[in-house]
DNA sequence: ATCGGCTATAGAGTATACTCTAGGTTAAGG
DNA sequence: CCTTAACCTAGAGTATACTCTATAGCCGAT
């Protein structure tokens, strides 16, 4: 039912310091706390947690992410708008994506690039026009075109 | 056939000083000088810049970037360098799209979390089990198990 | 009771990637 | 000819997110 900084760390896949990090920033202020000063985590805090991580990982600064936590224990008050944040971020992350797939495109453009190039042993190859393994494969749009 | 680096710098969307700072961190070995020791960019330079922002914009740290833009100056001989090391990004990045999906999951189960809460004015509502609105939806499995 | 290992805080240090300032040169336009 | 706006370098400054050090408290086991 109540878990150390330790123990969340591990289970989080970061360090302790960054906990005690996000805490000093703001972060955690949903955690309660031990008759001795030590931070305990209940189960529902892997909630905000879980929210948390997957804000910073899509890019998110602390201090936004701060705001959201913010408006969260502020209670029904915010509900529009936390609604519009993650609306927004949802976007942020969709739009990722998108360019994602198209770095993809180019990494894969490349990976073919240099197989090829391996394979005559140079990549002057792929200058020769009309080269019947260069034109099995266009130069993805993304290049020159980002 | 030439540019200069405020023109480069308004077609890639970042600042001249950006520019400056990446020639110091020598990821533009390739590019040209004029006599006066101007940035002398050639059309074929696009080619470096593009996969060069593509890198970065996946997570590379430029210090690897560098990597990768001086095995392609050093020429054929590192070949199977560069295609292990675009093989491994792409990988890096297909990874990054999974968990993006796993997170656009759970911003799209708190959208449908906020916008019921707001219809209820409160989010007391997705805490009666056995509710008609809540039972629509399951938590994603993210949650917790991230 | 004391040792090891956890917890805590405050604050310093590091890494990365810019971002800007200062001081100077060069080239085009009025 | 002179101003304006671009270019240059070196180096300082900033923002973010850790990451660690120093110092101290608490608690279970030998």
């Amino acid at each position: 039912m109540g878990y150390t900084v330790g123990q969340v760390a591990e289970r989080l896949g970061i360090t302790v310091y960054t906990l005690h990090y996000y805490d000093k920033e703001g972060l955690l202020p949903f955690v309660d706390r031990a008759a001795n000063g030590a931070r305990v985590f209940k189960d529902s805090d892997f909630r905000w947690l879980d929210i948390i991580m997957a804000l910073k990982n899509t890019g998110m600064p602390l201090k936004d992410i701060k705001q959201y936590v913010e408006w969260g224990m502020a209670g029904d008050s915010t509900l529009t708008q936390r609604f519009d944040y993650i609306k927004r971020q949802k976007k942020v992350v969709e739009n990722q994506m998108e360019k994602f797939k198209k770095y993809l495109e180019l990494l894969d453009y490349k990976q073919w690039y240099y197989e090829t190039a391996i394979e005559a042993g140079t990549t002057a190859i792929h200058k020769q026009t009309g080269n019947c393994r260069t034109a099995k494969r266009l130069v993805p749009e993304i290049y020159t075109a980002l």
